[in-house]
DNA sequence: AGAAAATCCTGGTGGC
DNA sequence: TGCCACCAGGATTTTC
């Protein structure tokens, strides 16, 4: 499931390739999370400028308008000059001078919004409320540690609500804190100075070396090019319930919380 | 009111 | 083999 790094990895690989083109057709397969907000005609003619990233978002910026994009859990999108026809799971494609950009998504969570050149993206509803860019000179110590203050829950459900941080997703967010030996039940605003900065640090390594690798790939990601990251090999807690800590041998945990599986050691992370 | 928890969407997977 | 519970990200709704 795309979570930042695989993200940032998908618009890399077609960024430079889009950058220019012409917009020939544009195709709408089945329902996403929403609609578009247009007519697919309405995108014809238009070119596009470039491929932005805020959190998990990507922004297809065109002359005119822009298209914002999310992968949900199990999309994926290639880029190439020639596609098969459209699969069943194929939802959306945006045919252009250079070549077709297309979402795969089984599961349909992900979504295509047309916003017209009016909007300001960022002030976009889905948009607004996202809080630091961990991969940027933005995600500073102090502010982190301000949000995490004012907070009172669990410190793994902070991270996965994006308000503070973005893009720390589920397996991130028990990485992170593995990494920073603090106990994902820990309350937020209970964390000192020390272990904030080691767990800014954790964020910060373990989303940059996800990125490095390819981004991490639990089921199926895949960049527009078909490279499979990962970043599953290196996962030191995530999805190893009751299998040896590679680093104290004692069995990993998994509870739950909000819904969501939480993994960590009860060894290395104690409190 | 604001924070936290529950719910919902979909389809692949694994257990029986 | 067929059925069914389970899981996932995150917006939205409900509860406290």
């Amino acid at each position: 499931m795309p979570e930042l790094p695989e993200v940032e990895v998908t618009r890399r690989s077609f960024v430079r390739a889009i950058e220019g083109a012409q917009v020939l057709a544009a195709q709408l397969g089945k329902s996403l999370r929403w609609p578009l907000g247009c007519e697919p005609s309405l995108l014809v003619g238009r070119f596009v400028r470039t491929v932005h990233r805020r959190g998990k978002y990507l922004q297809i910026e065109l002359d005119h308008g822009w298209l914002l994009l999310h992968l949900g859990m199990s999309g994926s999108l290639c880029f190439a000059a020639d596609l098969p026809q459209a699969g069943i799971h194929d939802h959306f494609d945006l045919v252009t001078s250079r070549g077709t950009l297309r979402l795969n998504d089984p599961r349909r969570f992900g979504a295509v919004i047309y916003l017209d050149s009016l909007a300001d993206p960022m002030a976009h509803k889905l948009l607004g409320h996202l809080g630091l860019e961990p991969l940027s000179d933005s995600f500073g110590l102090a502010e982190f540690h301000a949000g995490l203050k004012q907070r009172k829950a669990a410190i793994k459900q902070v991270l996965l609500a994006g308000d503070l941080v973005v893009g720390v997703g589920n397996i991130y967010a028990s990485e992170a804190l593995f990494a920073a030996a603090i106990r994902p039940t820990a309350s937020s605003a209970s964390l000192g100075r020390v272990r904030v900065a080691r767990l800014h640090a954790a964020i910060c390594m373990v989303l940059a070396r996800a990125l490095e690798q390819g981004g991490s790939t639990l089921r199926n990601f895949s960049s527009t090019d078909g490279q499979t990251g990962h970043f599953q090999l290196d996962a030191m807690v995530y999805g190893r319930a009751d299998l040896p800590c590679k680093v104290c041998a004692k069995p990993i945990r998994m509870i739950r919380q909000g819904q969501r599986s939480t993994f960590y050691c009860p060894s290395c992370q104690k409190r």
